[in-house]
DNA sequence: GTTATTTTTTGCCATATGACAAAAAAATAT
DNA sequence: ATATTTTTTTGTCATATGGCAAAAAATAAC
């Protein structure tokens, strides 16, 4: 809970009593791994806060491989806000690769704070924003690069997180394929 | 004029007064090709609605190289919202690939809207979402694309936008070189 | 209209990555 | 512990793309 507050204050100032509104709003959430946390066509009515584990976003393109966005790690929000905010079906599937925890907040209730504590929306309009814009800046440079370029910034940019995660995901993620990554892995060790 | 109300009103309702208003703050800008729009480390202090021409958002990386972004067309916001609502500097430059006309509202202008237009901040919260969410959702697969895939999606996506940009900047987009995209092209025709 | 400059195309060869299949290793279930 | 399944590595060859340089074409300058 506190890797939660100490996330969202980042972004506006909450006092005492509004964290104590926010924590009863709050609620737990497990999801064991390869389980789906968000389908393809779910209209998403909760947030997300991923106290531990990691989870993927994911769709299926036309030929029916299994593409990966991107991936997100402990004490970040993993939801699509877009859809949240907006009342939109997702069209990406969120899974989860190990073993996950959320802190979950409902629509209803983030409506109800969103009510009650005025800075409520424009945190999180930041918090939207600024996700995007990190992911839109992680994607955007990996066009140019080269394939283990890619994978020692990804290395870089989440150290530990390579070795949790499944070698395919990875490569569809970095756009490769499975033995091609696992040729520059080998590579640069 | 027009163009900017029709944008805007898809993402929430102003009357007739509040349309008026909006008017009065708008501005014209224009700035021709090869110019910039906005350079990297300047505190973008408008917001501008590109009404004709079309704009390239780049960066230049450690070995120097021009590494387009995205490109922008008629009829859209080309501002970095994140730098311009959270007044942070930019880091990339915003160039006018073909002469262009804005319509430009100055962060004061902005903020007097906001503060007299219940629903602004919320359109532009939707306005900025949106942007950064298609903007990912077009990098996004890209990766997973050969590049010949990559021109394809974006003829189809930008019809028209293809034969006013100049080839470097579309292979950089691209993430390959200019030879390889004129190879690709004549190839597809 | 002619010249200079920029942009695009082409040629040649090197290299990175893909496709497919099989072997090896690791994880999971029984 | 053993068998089964999943994941990773490796082998072989085909193909896409890069790097560099020069030619051709298009654009801009005079």
């Amino acid at each position: 809970m506190n890797a939660l507050f100490d996330y969202i204050l980042q972004f506006g100032d909450l006092n005492a009593q509004q964290l104590k509104l926010v924590e009863g709003y709050c609620e737990q959430h497990r999801v064991s791994k390869n389980n789906f946390v968000v389908e393809a066509g779910d209209f998403v009515n909760h947030i997300y806060f991923l106290t531990s584990g990691i989870v993927r976003i994911c769709f299926f393109n036309k030929n029916g491989d299994d593409v990966t966005k991107y991936f997100i790690d402990e004490n970040n929000f993993t939801v699509d806000m877009g859809s949240f905010l907006f009342k939109t079906q997702t069209t990406t599937y969120v899974q989860a690769i190990t073993d996950c925890e959320f802190i979950t907040i409902s629509k209803s209730a983030y409506d109800e704070l969103s009510a009650t504590i005025p800075v409520w929306d424009e945190m999180f309009q930041r918090i939207t924003t600024k996700g995007l814009m990190a992911k839109v800046d992680k994607i955007s440079p990996m066009l140019a690069e080269t394939a283990t370029e890619r994978y020692r910034r990804f290395m870089i940019q989440f150290p530990g997180m390579v070795n949790r995660i499944p070698l395919s995901y990875l490569a569809s993620y970095m756009g490769i394929t499975q033995s091609s990554l696992s040729r520059i892995r080998k590579e640069i060790g």
